[in-house]
DNA sequence: CCCGTCACG
DNA sequence: GACGTACGTGACGGGA
């Protein structure tokens, strides 16, 4: 049948695909000889994904293609040999895998095309045109704007990676006009990446803005004369052979002699065997596994490892598929005691926990699941209720349960043999749970852990996540057994039956990820990494955690009347000036009232398209006499306080501890900081008067005091230190004050009797430096000119040359070996390093970052990890971590003692492993809450 | 569920 | 040369 109406076309841009997936994923390389295949396992997944989204879309495509580029010659480089002349040659990794791509696709039954001379988006340009004329709909699936010039008159894109589809209003957003004129604003704008001149001075806001005037390209050429500005003028008169050059460049071909017909692309399974054997070839074994089970054919025998360096373990097994049938209830004693000998046996076992709440500190223990080896995994059902109620409306022990003292007695020698490790997918979890009910760890091991060290930037470290990316294979999720929202129901109402198939699985998943984890530990060169920045922490903070901070509840509680008090006041002083009542804690209504009726200038709309209101507005209005807004900052301030803080914190006083205990995360933050939540207890306020009384509700106990040592300019001591900077590590040696040190540089003013004002910028350059600054950054900072703020940057990397270099330094290590390191070997992937466009700029700032804060990072967890040993004949507890402080509880009398011992730890904390050339130095103070001890 | 806003280092 | 920009987090309320 001939392509027609009915009949739809997907065009895959299988170039963008390839680059895509290459730069997604951690270099892969064949394991029989080395040959690197990672962009073709990521190629492979995608298309994977791809073809089983069509399966079960209602949209599938009756036609598809995926089309390459050919070789980088092109007509193009005919018409102006510099086309896409600074476009690097791709990575020399990447270049034998091109080929492979192209087998993938045919593997997959996909028309796979590619022509001499032409770039992939001419010949998608010829067969959406094609498809067009023909009266069938046209898919192109790609997110290269270069290609929004084909949508239209029934051609759509679809961005695959977010799956959002392109059409005429997408465009309009991204160029400022339709997609028949985006090639005009592309001739005037040009492009970077692709070296197309266009007109010099003219970005992509004037191009649409002179289109949109003009009507056309060549009705604005032939009237440049009448144009105003007489620079724009000047540039579009002298530039006009270029620009038409450019608009050769950028106009897609699509009357292309292709020797393929539409009808030719007709949809096509995969043949099972074909695609098999291909994906076996390549060795992917969990996706041939995936695509074997899913055709229901025979995987074949995973190719034979490599004959390297004996493994202490058993030798990798064929894969084992995930079958609920094979898991086990355990339900007697008996049972337990044989997978415990296993356990002990083979030396390690994975563990989870059931349990009945997300918060350990009030969850209670509903089962626990045991997995030995890939697919043999046990789940003990210890308190589960049955589905009946009793008599009494009350509800029922489910039938079949060991007793829990009885499995708790035959675990607990297990769970506390060195010999033996236990799994965990986050650790801190269940042994916090163990710990409430008397049971210690020992011999921790944590695929969370592992994967933040091996994976962090490139993705979450979520039990679904990894099962995913690692296995291949999405665990139940357990909103299938709970259901959400407000009839989600809790673990120890799942039948049982149900129970041993999620929580077996989870233990299974998780001792095949330690399996996969662990050799790439080293392979990756980040075992000290785990073994010495992570693992030793889950103990630590499980402690910290579950000691917690004393709260004083009603001053919190005063405190909230105090505040709405106050809030109700203002907001009753902000309506009057309004003129009408409206909702003070929405942007977007306090945007009308400011902008649209009380027409104050300064109103810029955003993206969404409201009014930004964030505080600097507001203080730029207040600062020019207007009530309103300082009034709206006054009650914004209260509002934060009062929501996040007094009424919130109160909510989280433990009714059986009476304190508050936060949960920290070792691998929220990809630079190795620890992230802190329910409550987040590192955003305590601090800055503000009112902020500071917050912080005082913070107490000791009768008896006790606080004690609070930070760090002093860590940041800026590890900067002097990486970038190797005489004069700011001499400062630093000398115990100068580094700020005004920076300045007297700069500046050439003595120290003493210096102008707090240009002591307060410096400071400004050296948190800028840390953060890869900018002259806008800067400039915004502090509220100067740009051209001053740069002047600033310019004179600063004068003086201090080895931050520049340094800066350069990191940024070609992220590109080269797509991450960077800190002090102490930890590795933080950078993807994005080398995109092109706004997130370049990003990358690249939080690529010079990254080093810094993530050695800070590093230096007080290992602080943090030799604590306990250092303090436990004090009569001190660490509570609290925050970032670059800790605070302790510490019994009267003993403060000096356990604050000289601490701070020496601290001070220490980065030998033996590294010397730095500057001191650390740590500051402390005493109180009876944490405000007095800060 | 996303966005704007704002608390911290 | 234009573009959009300081780094890293988490919690809250509004609004679709």
């Amino acid at each position: 049948m001939a392509f027609g109406k009915g009949h739809h076309l997907h065009l895959i841009d299988g170039s963008a695909y390839i680059f895509r997936a290459y730069h997604a994923l951690p270099p892969l390389t064949r394991k029989s000889d080395g040959l690197p295949v990672g962009a073709v396992a990521g190629f492979c997944n995608m298309i994977a994904r791809y073809v089983e989204g069509n399966g079960t879309s209602s949209d599938a495509p009756t036609h598809v293609a995926v089309v390459f580029d050919f070789s980088s010659k092109t007509f193009r480089d005919d018409i102006y040999p510099l086309y896409k002349a600074n476009r690097p040659p791709p990575p020399e990794d990447l270049r034998p895998q091109f080929a492979l791509t192209r087998e993938a696709t045919r593997a997959f039954n996909l028309a796979c095309l590619e022509t001499e001379g032409l770039e992939a988006d001419d010949i998608i340009a010829t067969l959406a045109r094609q498809g067009r004329e023909a009266g069938g709909r046209v898919t192109i699936i790609s997110s290269d704007k270069d290609l929004m010039q084909l949508v239209g008159g029934g051609v759509e894109m679809l961005d695959p990676m977010k799956n959002l589809r392109i059409t005429r209003d997408e465009v309009f957003a991204k160029f400022g006009v339709g997609p028949e004129r985006v090639i005009d604003v592309q001739s005037l704008a040009g492009d970077s990446v692709d070296n197309v001149p266009g007109a010099p001075g003219i970005g992509l806001k004037t191009a649409a803005m002179l289109i949109q005037e003009y009507g056309d390209l060549d009705t604005l050429l032939a009237r440049a004369g009448e144009i105003k500005q007489p620079k724009r003028r000047q540039t579009l008169i002298e530039n006009a052979d270029q620009i038409r050059l450019s608009r050769d460049l950028v106009t897609l071909k699509d009357d292309a002699d292709l020797d393929v017909s539409l009808d030719a692309l007709e949809q096509r399974d995969a043949e099972p065997e074909v695609l098999v054997e291909f994906l076996n070839r390549m060795e992917f074994r969990t996706l041939t596994k995936r695509i074997a089970d899913k055709f229901k054919v025979e995987a074949p025998a995973a190719a034979p490892p490599p004959a390297s360096g004996a493994a202490p373990m058993a030798a990798p097994k064929a894969d084992v598929p995930f079958d609920a049938t094979t898991y086990t209830a355990i339900r007697d004693a008996k049972t337990l005691s044989t997978w415990i000998a296993g356990a002990r046996e083979q030396g390690y076992v994975a563990v989870d926990t059931e349990t009945t709440a997300l918060d350990e500190m009030v969850a209670d223990l509903v089962g626990v699941s045991l997995a030995l080896a890939p697919g043999k995994a046990a789940y003990i059902p210890l308190n589960h209720i049955s589905g009946e109620n009793d008599l009494f409306g009350g509800t029922a022990r489910a039938e079949g349960q060991m007793d829990m003292g009885e499995a708790l007695a035959l675990l607990k020698p297990l769970l506390a043999d060195p010999s033996v490790s236990k799994i965990f997918q986050n650790a801190k979890y269940d042994v916090k749970i163990f710990a409430r009910l008397g049971l210690s760890v020992t011999a921790i091991e944590d695929t969370m852990l592992m994967s933040s060290a091996l994976y962090a930037g490139l993705h979450s470290h979520g039990m679904d996540v990894l099962s995913e990316q690692h296995l291949g294979h999405r665990p139940i999720p357990i909103k299938s057994l709970l259901g959400s929202g407000k009839s989600q129901i809790t673990f120890d109402r799942v039948p049982v039956d149900e129970a041993v198939k999620y929580a077996a699985e989870d233990a299974d998943v998780t001792l095949r990820l330690w399996q996969k984890f662990r050799p790439e530990l080293h392979v990756k060169r980040v075992t000290t990494v785990y073994e010495t920045l992570e693992r030793p922490l889950v103990q630590v903070l499980a402690d910290m955690e579950r000691a917690g901070v004393l709260v004083e509840r009603d001053v919190l509680s005063r405190m909230s009347n105090a505040f709405a008090q106050k809030m109700a006041g203002l907001e009753a002083e902000i309506h009057q000036l309004a003129g009408r009542s409206f909702n003070v804690g929405s942007p977007k209504q306090l945007g009308e009232v400011l902008f649209d009726e009380m027409s104050l200038p300064g109103g810029q709309k955003g993206k969404t398209g409201a009014y930004a209101t964030g505080a600097e507005v507001l203080e730029d209005l207040a600062a020019e006499g207007h009530d309103l807004p300082a009034r709206v900052l006054d009650w914004r301030q209260l509002s934060k306080l009062k929501s996040t803080y007094t009424d919130a914190l109160q909510d989280h006083i433990n009714r059986e501890t009476g304190r508050v205990h936060t949960s920290y995360s070792l691998v929220g933050a990809v630079t190795g900081r620890l992230s802190s939540t329910d409550p987040n207890l590192q955003n305590i306020p601090v800055r503000s008067e009112e902020g500071r009384r917050i912080r005082a509700a913070f107490v000791a106990p009768e008896g006790k005091s606080l004690i609070s040592l930070d760090y002093s300019q860590i940041e800026l001591r590890i900067l002097a230190h990486m970038a190797d900077i005489p004069a700011l590590k001499q400062a630093f040696r000398d115990g100068h004050d580094i700020h005004a040190m920076t300045a007297s540089e700069m500046f050439g003013v003595p120290i003493e009797g210096m102008d707090p004002m240009i002591r307060r910028q410096a400071k400004a350059i050296n948190f800028g430096v840390i953060y890869g600054i900018s002259g806008f950054g800067l400039a915004r900072n502090l509220r100067i000119p740009r051209a001053e703020a740069q002047g600033f940057i310019d004179r600063y990397f004068e003086r201090f040359p080895g931050i520049r270099t340094y800066m350069d330094r990191t940024i070609a290590e992220a590109k080269e070996q797509g991450y960077v390191e800190t002090l102490f070997g930890r590795k933080i992937n950078t993807p994005e390093i080398n995109a092109k466009g706004p997130g370049a700029g990003f990358a690249k700032r939080a690529a010079i970052n990254a080093p810094i804060q993530g050695s800070a990072a590093d230096i007080i967890r290992r602080a943090m990890i030799r604590m306990p040993e250092a303090i436990k004949d004090l009569p001190a507890k660490m509570l609290l971590q925050v970032h670059d402080e800790l605070l302790f509880e510490v019994e009267k009398g003993a403060e000096e003692a356990v604050i000289k011992v601490v701070k020496a730890v601290m001070e220490g904390a980065a030998a033996p492993a590294v010397h730095l050339d500057v001191p650390l130095i740590v500051d402390a103070g005493i109180g009876q809450n944490w405000s007095e001890a800060h």
